[in-house]
RNA sequence: UGGGGUGUCGUCAAGCGGAAAGACACGGGCCUUUGGAGCCCGCAUUCGGAGGUUCGAAUCCUCCCACCCCAGCCA
């Protein structure tokens, strides 16, 4: 028998995957996989999140496992409800089940606190009365050990009773906290005699005000994952310190013990990913909210035209490592420009309108044209679309004065308007003030409808177009990088990240002209505008009356590129 | 000067002692009623550096260098 094939799963091998195939062999957890993705509920999720969730729910689908959505919801004082929606909506929208797998670290406080009250009656902890600022001085530094608090030798009963009137709201917020007896002069800080709990009265978004006292990070993860029965606790890479910790707390006591496994978190170029810097752009009205397309917010990608499919396909492909990297935003745009490209019906849309005249067509006719949906998939079908004597193409498809390289239209020369006619260029109008083109004069060669000539003569353009008469309006916002720096969170020369936002980074246009079958287009709809780019039915802005289009992103831009490689 | 990590193409990333996958980007060509898409070709004699072990090293050993993280009652 040949040995089995592995499995395809799509994407090269990484060191969790390989991790776990490993544990899988050794029967580690009875050939169980359960992993947990556990946001806290304090922003939105961005695209970095949505690398961890395609890796956690990803290697437990791959194997056969579960993954738990479980909400980190520790910290009352920074966490909303609003939050935990956003985040199960972009979880679901990406394409994954939690089934009935929602937990909340909140729904385990009794059992913590049951937890911690064990690790006093073992001398593992005790409450500890120095001031914030105390503690820090006591911790020691990175070179230097700590020294122990005064508090550390109190009584197991004494402990047991503070710590009872500390849940029963005796003390001040800030007073009194409890602290797991290690080593203080652990070369590893986290080990210094840890703080467990801390007096925080805050309303919590589920227990409300149940608790005036709040277990910590360390504490409750390790705990959290012990209960539900987790194989691989996989987080980032600033967590691998702490992991000595996760362990202690776990051998203590005594509980199933699941392996923290950390993988270094995305760096987006052109963009920022952290949340303290994208609640500040929010915050100060950088931007227009968490969900605004410039954002690399998964609800910002969202509005923005990203499929769930091109998020996934962009996760597969950056790959899982333990070295800090920072991935080029140009493979994101073209997961994006892929998946679109095969779905995106194509349609015809003039972003700067110039208006051009087809002298020889009769004032008042008519013609419907035959056009593709998608010319690499018939099944997608064909549309009409008016063509009249009164067009618009785009601005920057003519040139009086073309250089080298420019095919599209110029005076005295002839182009092909797409699924229509050749036109030739006879005439140019201009603005006396200005001097700036206005109008065009055409003719067509009637031989030529639907775009073929009878002669087998050639054009060297085919220019997007559309009806000017029959043509509706639309407002397009087009988008560009939200930072011009690739990496504006290095702040080591002592700036402000903000100080690298592009200026341009988004520009209204407000008189577009699109073909009338977009009429009453289904909000959050993805098209190609050809030539141009994808283009999405803003979900927000867009109406019957007043049509909004963002730009997902543009098509490869050959021209773009020749004429940038001239100006070098 | 403590501890924990990481160093393979411009950017990600496979590789786990038998001799540098793939993707994006980039360059060139073919094709084309989207300067789109597609197709083809090119793109690390070398794996942070120096030694060593070995018939053989990106893979093992030693030393060195660089970068990231840690002194929240944040996660």
């Amino acid at each position: 028998m040949k040995t089995p094939k592995p499995k395809n799963t799509a994407h090269p091998p990484n060191f969790i995957g390989n991790i776990i195939a490993e544990d899988l062999r050794a029967n580690k957890y009875d050939g169980r996989v359960h992993t947990r993705f556990p946001p806290e509920p304090n922003g939105y999720l961005h695209i970095g999140h949505a690398k961890s969730i395609c890796l956690n729910f990803g290697l437990a689908a791959e194997n056969g496992g579960l993954c738990n959505l479980r909400f980190d919801d520790t910290n009352p004082s920074k966490e909303e409800l609003e939050y935990v929606e956003s985040i199960m909506e972009d979880v679901r929208w990406l394409g994954f089940d939690w089934g009935d797998r929602l937990f909340y670290a909140s729904d385990y406080f009794e059992q913590l606190y049951e937890h911690a009250v064990q690790l006093i009656k073992d001398g593992k902890a005790y409450v500890c009365e120095l001031s914030t600022r105390e503690i820090r001085e006591y911790r020691g530094a990175l070179t230097e050990p700590g020294k122990d608090s005064p508090y550390r030798t109190r009584s197991i009963e004494e402990n047991l009773d503070l710590f009872e009137r500390m849940r029963a709201g005796e003390f001040e917020d800030g007073s009194h906290v409890l602290r797991a007896k290690i080593d203080m002069a652990s070369p590893n800080l986290n080990m210094r005699d840890p703080v467990i709990y801390r007096i925080l009265r805050a309303e919590h978004h589920r227990t409300g005000n149940k608790w005036c006292i709040y277990p910590m990070y360390d504490f409750t993860h390790c705990l959290s994952d012990s209960i539900e029965g987790i194989t691989h606790s996989i987080c980032t890479l600033e967590f691998e310190d702490h992991r000595p910790l996760y362990d202690w707390f776990l051998y203590e006591l005594k509980l199933y013990h699941p392996q923290q496994i950390e993988f270094a978190r995305l760096n987006l170029s052109y963009t920022v990913m952290s949340k303290r810097m994208l609640l500040e752009l929010v915050d100060q009205g950088y931007v227009n909210g968490w969900d605004d397309p410039r954002m690399p917010t998964i609800s910002g990608l969202r509005r923005r035209g990203y499929t769930p499919e091109s998020i996934r396909d962009f996760c597969q492909r950056i790959g899982v490592a333990k070295r800090d990297s920072m991935v080029d935003i140009a493979l994101l745009e073209h997961s994006v420009r892929e998946d679109l490209n095969k779905r995106a019906p194509r349609v015809m849309g003039v972003l700067r309108p110039l208006r051009v005249v087809i002298d020889n067509y009769p004032e008042d006719q008519v013609e419907e044209l035959d056009a593709l949906n998608n010319p690499e998939n018939p099944s997608m079908g064909s549309r009409k679309v008016p063509f009249s004597r009164l067009l618009y193409i785009e601005g920057d498809d003519f040139l009086e004065d073309p250089p080298k390289k420019f095919f599209r239209l110029a005076p005295r020369r002839e182009v092909r308007l797409r699924y229509a006619y050749f036109i030739k260029c006879v005439g140019v109008v201009k603005d006396e003030q200005t001097g700036e083109v206005v109008e065009l004069h055409c003719t067509i060669d009637p031989e030529t409808r639907g775009g073929w000539a009878p002669d087998g003569r050639k054009v060297k353009a085919t220019l997007h177009w559309v009806s000017a008469a029959h043509s509706i309006e639309a407002e397009v916002r087009l988008y560009d990088h939200l930072f011009l720096r690739a990496n504006p969170s290095d702040e080591r020369e002592g700036g402000d990240f903000k100080r690298y936002l592009n200026p341009n980074s988004l520009e209204t246009l407000t008189s577009c002209r699109v073909e009338p079958g977009l009429k009453g287009a289904t909000p959050g709809s993805r098209y190609q505008f050809e030539r141009l780019g994808y283009f999405c039915v803003d979900s927000v802005d867009s109406s019957d009356e007043a049509l909004v289009f963002n730009r997902t992103v543009t098509l490869r831009d050959t021209w773009a590129k020749i004429k940038k490689a001239e100006n070098r």
